[in-house]
DNA sequence: ACATACCCCTTTTTT
DNA sequence: AGGGGTATGT
């Protein structure tokens, strides 16, 4: 069997370099870092926070055991959370050592099974050159799957069963257990499809990304010898991000690493936010049992954050019960508070941010690049990507829309990808009608019949002469061209660079022109295409081809398994805008949380689960952490959700928040815009207590009347908005000024009662209920209220109907 | 076969 | 708001 980490000689460590200065290495390093990198054998458990310097202990660990203790860089796998933390990692052991780490496996779990499973493809069924479907071919099949099994996408939805496919292989779960345990109508659904989904897999030679953790995981199972031979090569095994890992996961570190037990696994319960997608934070938390005699290290020096930072991310993560309980200890002095904004809107939350960094830029000497915006969904950053459009300040997103998305990168994608796996009948239909051949249904549905006759590819049956006599004369020709030009590229791909491929292709299609002709948006495409082959281009050219692949699988292998992240550019100086997931591992000097609100942070469907709003609490918790010198914390009294506007409370992680913990302002256009009393923070507050969000409080007194109504008078913008906010006096809410906001109860209700999320009410026929939420606005609000009674359970009316009635317990 | 019109539902997070 | 899917028309 010829692979790549397989045979993988045992004579190429490193040529003798000079000894390594383990000296010089680690020193400074503190006493918990010191016992992590200087662990031998046996299991260990490092729980490292935020900022603790995990990474230099992971790094100089490996550097040590290559340098000093003579382990050979390919005895050593290495698992990182991204790609670009693993070419970090290799880059740094490089630099402590002098040299690179040659031969050692390092990168993510699906990259590092991906190359396990090139080796092992006909173990499970594969060819070497087996495609990996991401999330939309595999959407493709399920839905071709459906089709077949008559299942119709309206009544199950082929996203709701490929997330329990997912679930189910990322759990080891495979279709004939899941069959075994299937009892509803879409459990039995789904079992049916993820049955039909493998076989469909199989025969085009693809795999999921699941696949890349479980088939190496069945391979190793099922095979004794390569187990022992992994077992045998890899000594030493060491884990990052150990808290996001899942049972697949989890599984695959065991069957390597389980028997010597040389494994080090690296992470922070507190940080663990992908148990919904099947990490499972008891790995972690159960790790002394799985691996017993694991010595545990604590790291809780933090290096990153001010003391001001850490108090705040220690108070919050504080409030969760399922952690091992941990505190971070700051090493820096005193900084800056943390500030917590209230803003009208996403529009005046993302002015208030893009002000607040161009005027702590002009007053310092930070950069743009070291100013990050996190949020909680990918939606939120359109605002703020509006607000520094208009002030030309140059900003990136990560993840959001990947390029490989979108369309005209797919299409080319698709040819790619038939080119490089002739079985891959996705591609197939994807390709075939690039650009508009005239071939419709009825064309690919008898290829498509005859295929599954014979149990061929599409690409093999349209390549046949009596199947192409058989076609409309119209389809003939089109066929005909498509296939010849496959087949083509197919025998240049053998040695031929990517970038040429591309240029190949393009020009063969004509795309350019096609794209064209769609008009002004095809610009835009024409220069995607040029980016995608400049990046072809230098794919090949850094990092070369692997053994036995040709350089288009080793392209297609590393573009379908880039995170968001691995494409952000470190040099470019452009603020950073992502998601909280995304942020994981980053640091930057100034980081704004925004859309600290009930309903987005946390989300709406996690308040409901206790361990799922502890999850998002982590996330919060990891958003914090992300902030060096300055955090603000932001929230908006109402924001455009899927077109309709949505009213909302602050977010109860804000609840912990005492005026010492952080200073609080509001923007001018909230201040003076704004219906007032959003900061109440959960309940009516009594006036003149300066602990706002403490939980104490109730009823409290009824707030003086405010001066204009909730949408009051005609002064809007009264003051130029060049003050991007005002920060509240000492005294925190319960300045004058800040209590003319509360809302008054009374005043509301008087001819249109106005409701809030979490308010009790009744209604004439259902009877009892909590507002889960309200959205849109005048005659058109409607609230959303999960009822007492099950059988009703959560219902939409539209408030001027229901004739709801207030205050009930 | 393709283009257009409308309707629906969605998104939470990602390899 | 926007994309995708279906239904209808050319």
């Amino acid at each position: 069997m010829t692979t790549t980490g397989w045979t993988a000689s045992l004579f190429d460590a490193a040529p003798s370099a000079p000894a390594l200065d383990l000296d010089a290495i680690t020193r400074g390093l503190n006493p918990g870092q010191r016992e992590s990198v200087f662990h031998d054998d046996g299991p260990a458990l490092v729980l490292a926070g935020a900022g603790s310097g995990k990474t230099r202990v992971l790094t100089t660990r490996i550097a040590r055991l290559i340098g000093a203790q003579n382990v050979a860089p390919h005895e050593i796998l290495a698992v990182t959370f991204t790609n670009k933390a693993a070419g970090e990692m290799r880059e740094r052991i490089a630099k402590l050592l002098g040299h690179e780490p040659k031969g050692m496996w390092c990168g993510t779990f699906h990259s590092l099974g991906a190359r396990m499973l090139r080796g092992v493809a006909p173990l499970v069924g594969r060819e070497q050159n087996f495609t990996i479907y991401d999330e939309d071919d595999t959407l493709g099949a399920i839905k071709r799957v459906m089709e077949k099994r008559k299942l119709s996408p309206t009544q199950f939805a082929p996203k709701a069963i490929i997330s329990a496919i997912s679930s189910a292989k990322n759990a080891l779960v495979s279709p004939n257990e899941y069959a075994r345990t299937a009892r509803d109508t879409f459990t039995m659904a789904v079992a049916g499809v993820y049955s039909d989904l493998e076989v469909a897999l199989q025969q085009t030679n693809a795999v999921t990304f699941d696949d890349l953790l479980v088939l190496p995981v069945r391979a190793l199972e099922t095979d004794q010898q390569l187990r022992e031979h992994y077992q045998r090569r890899f000594r030493y095994v060491l884990v990052d991000e150990y808290q996001d890992t899942n049972a697949a996961q989890y599984r695959f570190v065991q069957l390597i690493g389980g028997l010597h037990g040389n494994v080090m696994v690296v992470g922070d319960d507190d940080q663990s936010i992908y148990g919904w997608r099947g990490a499972d934070i008891r790995n972690i938390l159960d790790f002394e049992r799985d691996f017993p005699g694991a010595r545990i290290v604590r790291l809780e020096e933090n290096y990153r954050s001010t003391p001001n930072v850490l108090a705040l991310a220690n108070a919050v993560i504080a409030e969760n019960t399922e952690r091992r309980g941990k505190t971070l200890r700051a090493t820096r002095p005193e900084g800056e508070p943390v500030t917590l904004i209230e803003t009208l809107d996403e529009r005046d939350e993302a002015d208030f941010i893009a002000e607040t960094i161009l005027t702590r830029m002009a007053k310092s000497d930070l950069a743009r690049r070291d100013c990050a915006v996190l949020y909680r969904t990918n939606a939120q950053s359109r605002a703020i990507e509006d607000a520094f459009r208009r002030r030309s300040i140059p900003y990136r997103l990560v993840g959001a829309v990947r390029f490989y998305d979108r369309r005209e990168i797919r299409d080319l994608m698709a040819y790619l990808k038939l080119v490089a796996n002739p079985a891959d009948d996705e591609a197939f239909r994807r390709a075939v009608n690039v650009p508009k051949r005239g071939l419709g249904d009825a064309t690919i549905a008898l290829l498509v019949e005859k295929a599954a006759l014979e149990g061929k590819p599409l690409l093999e049956i349209a390549s046949r002469l009596d199947v192409i006599a058989s076609l409309r004369p119209a389809a003939r020709g089109a066929i005909d061209e498509f296939v010849t030009l496959v087949h083509r590229l197919r025998a240049a791909a053998v040695d031929a660079s990517v970038d040429e491929l591309l240029r190949d292709l393009v020009q063969a299609i004509r795309y350019a022109d096609h794209l064209r002709a769609e008009g002004p948006e095809g610009q835009e495409r024409i220069e995607n295409v040029r980016e995608m082959i400049a990046g072809a281009a230098e794919v090949v050219a850094d990092e070369g081809g692997e053994v036995g692949l040709t350089p288009l699988d080793h392209f297609l292998q590393s573009s379908t398994l880039v995170a968001g992240i691995d494409k952000l550019d470190p040099n470019a100086d452009a603020v950073v805008c992502m998601t909280m997931h995304n942020a994981k591992g980053l640091e930057f000097p100034l980081v704004f949380v925004c859309g600290l609100e009930d309903g987005l942070f946390p989300l709406a469907r996690a308040s409901e689960d206790p361990s799922q709003l502890e999850e998002e609490r982590r996330l919060f918790y990891v958003g914090i952490t992300r902030a060096e010198e300055k955090l603000y914390l932001t929230c908006a009294e109402q924001r455009r959700r899927n077109g309709e506007l949505m009213v909302s409370m602050p977010s109860r992680f804000l609840k912990v928040i005492t005026p010492s913990l952080a200073e609080r302002g509001m923007t001018a256009r909230a201040k003076h815009e704004g219906r007032g009393g959003f900061s109440g923070l959960g309940s009516s507050r009594a006036g003149g207590d300066a602990s706002w969000g403490r939980t104490g409080g109730g009823a409290g007194t009824p707030a003086p009347r405010r001066s204009g109504g909730p949408y009051g008078s005609s002064a809007y913008n009264d003051r130029p908005n060049n003050i991007p906010f005002e920060t509240a006096p000492p005294g925190g809410f319960s300045a004058p000024n800040r209590r003319d906001k509360m809302p008054n109860p009374e005043d509301e209700s008087q001819d249109a009662p106005s409701f809030t999320p979490g308010e009790r009410v009744k209604h004439a026929k259902f009877g009892s209920g909590t507002i889960a939420e309200l959205t849109g606005s005048g005659r058109d609000t409607k609230v959303r209220i999960d009822f007492d009674d099950e059988e009703i359970g959560r219902k939409t009316l539209v408030l001027a109907q229901a004739k709801l009635e207030k205050g009930w317990e």
